[in-house]
RNA sequence: GCCGGGGUGGCGGAACUGGUAGACGCAAGGGACUUAAAAUCCCUUGACCCUCUGGGUCAUGUGGGUUCGACUCCCACCCCCGGCACCA
């Protein structure tokens, strides 16, 4: 081939890519054979158009499945859509086409991009969330899981987002706003569809400690979010405002049981059902109620925001500590929470800031218990709460003690009196899964006026969406407003009874999407299991940090939902983890507003698929984010291009000669250095990519091997090209996994076989990895002296006496006496002198 | 506030288990080629100093420490990024 790469790479691009795609290149085994390596990436909501955080987030991807398809694994590297969700409903009321439609356009659009990168993916296995095929598995898991008891209805107080009209997990809300659209979350009370992630909450924190592979920022989110807490619930027997015992009683938990002789009253949440203990028309009743309408005012505007103003007020309700038999007032306040704990707590303001800042507003009483351990107690008034462990005080019994084991004989002793148990609480939340839209998987259940709530007999799925439904975006979800969809019969009793018209969050889809590749047209069941066990766990799955908490919990939860239904026999479904970085231009994410968006198309046009997932992979290693920098583009692409230019001139020449015996060239001091260089290459690509998933390196190390190759071919002669040949296959066969089409390309024109990605990856011979001679550092005092060039086998007398030979290294030890000398074999001399 | 990650040339980044700091690329400067420019190729490029075909000193956020030797280990501090945040 003649000319520049740059009247080419378009041509060889989609050359190769034809041939890959008629001849199925990726399709992977239906079980692999012998080593397997599963390679992940987060699949592509379809919103139109790829952006270079897809291009970053799959070149990554790719290099590590081609270079380990080279190393001889089968692998399994898939790719689909997350094709339902909200942008294909709201496109459909705002340009009124369908979301169905809107949706397939986007998938064949970025289906065309992808190809066009030269992604290795089986695309027999495609698969997308919205096709029937796929989401009658939703809901048969859904099924399996009300079975178990795993699915339940519940009415919830729970976060809604006005603008885009639908209720939304704790998870994604963001500081007080929808993680999609940003406007303000308010709060509103439904009937919704919840997964007991909760019952799981234990196993999830604690295996997190043996996930380690993956990184540990993602971990430490988990953990945070999960929010594992220990302490104690104690029971607080209930009386009224005289104090005569109430019957009944409120349980507070705790994790400072040592300080509960400091309690001076308690504050439940204000929904908690303690109050309704209140007579109705009752004064304490109706300044409840007054309480109630003003927080709830709020609510609805801020909530989640900014912690509010702290505000509550006496219920009149009385309460006794059943550690010293005090009667104290209880409270309810905006800053206690039904969902956590007991939604009760004690209050010790001295002890707890949010406690000693209630009590000022209000003037309730401070009482120090705890002192610190090293000191007498401060004097005087405090001037905030002293929340650090120490010694006990005022505590009757357990005066005296330390905090830790005041805290073991307190429960010791609640426990034997039957007022106080050990409690593990968590943070998180069960994960509510009810959307208020179309555009996603129905919720197979029918409710029926005799029969209560009736799943769906697993035999009707799937419960098809219907395709003609109004979307105005008025809110409520738009299939009760489809009759022939809300009308069914009820499955128990043959009468008429009313489908659930929500849809499921599109989490749901994406936490166990990728076992369906591994079977991707079972019709049976959502996968077989032995095909599972063949290709799971996933080796590497690769995708954006945003994802640490939502998809990444749910994801390990059904793993273990999986498990416990017999389906899986493990309970961590990813082995390794990759969050690589964003990709920023000016400092920032791309975004249309900022008008710094990076159009992967215009890239593959301008410098083709090749330099664009090069510069991707080369700019920074994969986990920081990336600078996008045009002229480290043109440098990618400078490098190809000086491949090319270099290597196909020679190609007529390199063709048929022959390439270099084992040993052949050690005699030639030009010749072995080239070699080396080869060797050296291949090993420190290999182990980069495979050890330390490291990509940015070999790349660097690539265009050292074409620099050195460079200079060889200036003074070469036609006896060198066995030489040459060499050089330029390895260098072909390496950049496969940065630049499968000009690998492919060379490969060819050079004369190599079959194709480079179906060689096996190239073995660095050891002869060539041991230099004949190696410069060694000499320090004298740890301070670098002088460099030597020696043979590395050099020993320890003869590199004293090398140093001592060389002037600049002896006037160094001139006049001195050597007290030590420490001596690396082929790296370093270091002569310590008095 | 709590938790996690990170501070290395003008810039992106190298430096494997403590052993020659700055690989590779970008940018910049100089040169060759050219009528000229672009492209390409070659050279230089951390800072400072000197008696300048060489050599020295200082340099990996700051200050200490361990060590023959520290970007790497330990202690304290500063700054940046991310997560969580009235969670009892």
């Amino acid at each position: 081939m003649q000319g520049e790469y740059r009247e080419h790479f378009d041509a060889i691009e989609r050359k190769w890519q034809e041939r890959w795609r008629a001849e199925g290149a990726f399709a992977a085994p239906a079980r692999p054979d012998g080593s397997k390596f599963y390679c992940l990436e987060m699949l592509p909501y379809p919103s139109g158009r790829l952006h270079m955080g897809h291009v970053r987030n799959y070149s990554i991807g790719d290099a590590v499945a081609r270079f380990q398809a080279m190393r001889g694994r089968d692998v399994l590297h898939p790719m689909g859509w997350d094709s339902f969700g909200l942008p294909a409903e709201n496109a459909a009321i705002q340009h009124g086409t369908h979301p169905a439609r809107w949706t397939s356009e986007n998938i064949i659009y970025m289906g065309r991009q992808l190809r066009r990168l030269g992604l290795s993916y089986d695309w027999s296995r495609e698969i997308a969330a919205h096709r029937p095929d796929f989401y009658r598995w939703n809901q048969w898991f859904f099924l399996k899981m009300l079975e178990r008891g795993l699915a339940y209805r519940s009415r919830r107080w729970v976060n809604w987002c006005g603008s885009c009209q639908t209720v939304l997990a704790n998870e994604q809300v963001e500081a007080g706003r929808c993680w999609r659209c940003e406007s303000t979350v308010g709060r509103t009370e439904l009937d919704q569809w919840f997964l007991k992630i909760t019952a799981y909450a234990e196993e999830l924190d604690r295996e997190l400690d043996g996930l380690v592979g993956w990184p540990e920022r993602v971990r430490a989110m988990q953990r945070n979010w999960i929010g594992r807490s220990e302490g104690a619930v104690v029971r607080f027997p209930i009386a009224d405002a005289s104090g005569r015992p109430g019957g009944g009683a409120l349980e507070i938990f705790t994790t400072r049981l040592d300080t509960i002789f400091g309690a001076t009253f308690c504050v439940v949440a204000p929904r908690h059902p303690v109050l309704d203990g209140i007579p109705a028309g009752s004064p304490a009743r109706l300044r409840l109620e007054e309480f109630l309408r003003r927080i709830d005012a709020r609510d609805m505007t801020r909530a989640g925001l900014e912690p509010e103003e702290k505000e509550g007020i006496d219920t009149g309700l009385r309460a006794r500590n059943p550690f010293n038999g005090e009667v104290l007032p209880v409270w309810t306040a905006n800053f206690v929470l039904m969902e956590y704990g007991t939604g009760a707590v004690m209050a010790v303001p001295a002890h707890d800031e949010r406690d000693f800042e209630f009590a000022g507003k209000y003037g309730l009483p401070v009482r120090a218990v705890v002192v610190p351990g090293d000191g007498p107690p401060a004097a005087g008034d405090p001037q905030a709460a002293r929340v650090e462990d120490g010694r006990l005080v005022a505590s009757g019994p357990y005066s005296g003690q330390d905090s830790a084991s005041a805290r073991r004989s307190m429960l010791r002793d609640g426990e034997a009196g039957g007022f106080a148990r050990g409690a593990l609480q968590y943070r998180l939340l069960d994960w509510g899964i009810s959307r208020q839209r179309y555009w996603g998987t129905p919720i197979p259940v029918i409710d029926c006026p005799n029969c209560g709530t009736v799943p769906v007999p697993e035999k009707d799925l799937p419960v098809l969406l219907p395709e003609d439904v109004p979307l105005t975006g008025e809110g409520g979800s738009p299939l009760a407003r489809v009759a022939s969809f809300v009308n069914a019969r009820c499955p128990r009793c043959g009468g008429a009874g009313r489908r659930e018209t929500d849809t499921m969050d599109t989490f749901f889809d994406s936490a166990w999407y990728f076992y369906r590749y591994a079977d991707p047209r079972n019709d049976r069941a959502p996968f077989d299991q032995a095909t599972i066990a063949s290709w799971f766990p996933i080796d590497l799955y690769i995708g954006g940090i945003t994802h640490a908490t939502m998809h990444l919990i749910y994801c390990r939860f059904f793993a273990k939902v999986l498990r416990d239904l017999g389906l899986v026999r493990f309970a961590e479904p990813v082995k390794n983890l990759l969050c690589q970085g964003m990709v920023l231009k000016g400092g920032t994410a791309m975004s249309k507003s900022k008008g710094n968006i990076v159009d992967p198309d215009d890239m593959v046009r301008r410098y083709g698929a090749d330099t664009t997932r090069l510069f991707t992979l080369f700019a920074a290693p994969p986990e920081k984010d990336l600078e996008w920098n045009e002229q480290g583009v043109e440098g990618c692409f400078r490098f190809l291009e000086r491949v090319w230019r270099l290597l196909l001139p020679l190609a007529p020449g390199l063709a048929g000669a022959p390439r270099p015996g084992d040993g052949e060239g050690a005699g030639d001091p030009r010749r072995a250095a080239l070699r080396r260089r080869v060797h050296r290459t291949i090993e420190r690509v290999t182990t980069d990519i495979e050890k330390r998933l490291h990509l940015n390196t070999p790349i660097a190390a690539l265009m050292e091997l074409l620099n050195g190759l460079q200079d060889f071919c200036r003074d070469a002669t036609d006896a060198d090209r066995p030489y040459i040949k060499e050089a330029g296959l390895t260098l072909a066969l390496l950049l496969q996994p940065f630049a499968p089409h000009i690998s492919e390309e060379l490969w060819e024109e050079l004369g190599g076989e079959g194709q480079a990605r179906r060689q096996p990856w190239p073995a660095a011979a050891r002869r060539w990895l041991e230099e004949d001679e190696v410069e060694i550092a000499v320090q004298v005092n740890g301070r670098l002296r002088g460099r030597l060039r020696v043979p590395p086998s050099l020993s320890e007398p003869e590199a004293v006496a090398r140093a001592r030979a060389d002037a600049h290294i002896a006037a160094h030890l001139e006049g001195r006496t050597v007290r030590k000398i420490i001596f690396l074999p082929g790296r370093l001399l270091n002569i310590v002198v008095g």
